[in-house]
DNA sequence: CTTGACCTTCCCCCTGGGGCAAGGTTCCAC
DNA sequence: GTGGAACCTTGCCCCAGGGGGAAGGTCAAG
């Protein structure tokens, strides 16, 4: 005769943990000696040992109830699919290696492998990290609110990327993030800008404005996502007639 | 800007999880708009699903927040550390796979190897499973009460397997389990087991006497642990001048 | 103007036990 | 035979990592 000491040393297991399968109705409450000690046979021991090797593979406790007397096929149906299922785990952690190498390196993690693709490319171009933040949080935002047409916006920008034109201007673009409000190249950039989008437009598909929806939302709602000299440009760019004005006070 | 709800579908978690990272501080808590309702930005899809990777590694929540914002080697080094420990898990469900495969036949799962194999002789000698279930919970007990004389006690009863006339004395004996009180030829085994006995201590090396230990805790302990010609054989074996008294009540 | 789908806080529930308290036992050594 | 250590008993609250649902406020579409 065993003690729950005993009993719980020999599977590898508790005390508490048998107590609480007696709670739960999985191992038969034994007798009790004058003194209120429980006392356990070899086969209490089997078939705890029973209940943790079906736990240990992950069945919960209150379906190791109902297998523990199961009829022989049962059991054996039950087996494989809990067999299955830890197959698929095992399948999942290694997934989940995957996504943790990559944790180290880059934004691939948190976006679509396209988009992921599309920064790589920018990044290659010479982009600023900051922009390349930018763009990154931006197809977050566009993917969230409507994920259909991100994934045609997407296909559409990388599109672009093949003329070098539209490469240039990214480059400019980013670059003059950090320039001064002033500075003397913005009207030369804003005319080139309005230039290719004229050109855009005059194509034989005009594809869907989408550029001042992006640009808004990130502006709004990410910070660092203007600076003094994005905001002229902006400006030169809504309207050359108020340049004059907007000259003498850039820094408002 | 994004809802809760939203931010949530993003990450592919539910709306509660977000508010419980909240509540964890693992996610700031956003701006509210004037309606009170949590508003997001970009940045907060990238720091949850950053949330999540780590949480589906299986890093405690507690964990995680600490590896939000560690510097690129110490998170470089804990992420090694949690891919040493998924590969560690991997390893134990295929070890979990192996021991449910083995669920489905027979006793190996529940005692130790050598008693697996020793069981399996046991059956090979046609003996029946009544015994080998008796057999197979004396050496659980056993093996709990004092782990280093079983596998020492184990050792000693697998060498004496290879003894023909202990391998027809268990046999035998196994068969009179179900024979009448009275059945004459209790007597005669009787006789052979003395005389195996017997033979036994006469031997240059005398092991120790453990055969009363072991019976008599699997009567004691063990339900079906005995039978009416089981008790005479004791008593045949006990005394033989006391045969006849017992003759006459074998049944009491 | 209603209806359904959101959002808010609050509180209790689940699994699989762990920790600790307050008290009774048993065993082993001295 | 008498400590003290190591057991045992019940009871209660605690943890992660959320889920469920109540009770109420909000928002967009038909």
């Amino acid at each position: 005769m065993l003690t729950i000491g005993q009993l719980a040393d020999y599977a590898g297991v508790t005390t508490k943990a048998v107590r609480h399968y007696h709670e739960r109705g999985l191992l038969a409450e034994p007798e009790r000696d004058a003194s209120g000690y429980r006392r356990y046979t070899a086969g209490d021991a089997v078939e705890l040992v029973k209940i943790r090797t079906l736990a240990d593979a992950g069945v919960p406790l209150a379906r190791v109830r109902g297998l523990l007397d199961a009829e022989p096929d049962v059991l054996a149906t039950a087996i494989a699919e809990i067999d299955r299922d830890i197959a698929d785990r095992v399948a999942k952690l290694r997934r989940t290696r995957e996504r943790l190498a990559q944790l180290r390196g880059g934004d691939r993690l948190f976006v679509s492998p396209g988009v992921a693709d599309h920064l790589d490319e920018l990044r290659e171009l010479g982009m600023s990290e900051r922009h390349i933040r930018l763009e990154r949080d931006g197809w977050i935002l566009m993917r969230t609110a409507a994920p259909a047409e991100a994934e045609a916006w997407l296909a559409e920008k990388r599109e672009l990327m093949g003329d070098p034109e539209f490469r240039a201007l990214c480059v400019d673009f980013d670059a003059a993030f950090d320039w001064p409000a002033d500075d003397p190249r913005l009207p030369g950039l804003a005319a080139r800008l309005r230039a290719w989008h004229a050109g855009r437009e005059a194509a034989p598909e005009s594809p869907p404005v989408r550029d001042p929806g992006i640009a808004r939302l990130a502006e709004v709602s990410l910070p660092g996502g203007s600076s003094p000299a994005w905001d002229r440009l902006a400006r030169l760019m809504s309207g050359p007639e108020r340049l004059a004005d907007n000259e003498r006070a850039p820094l408002t």
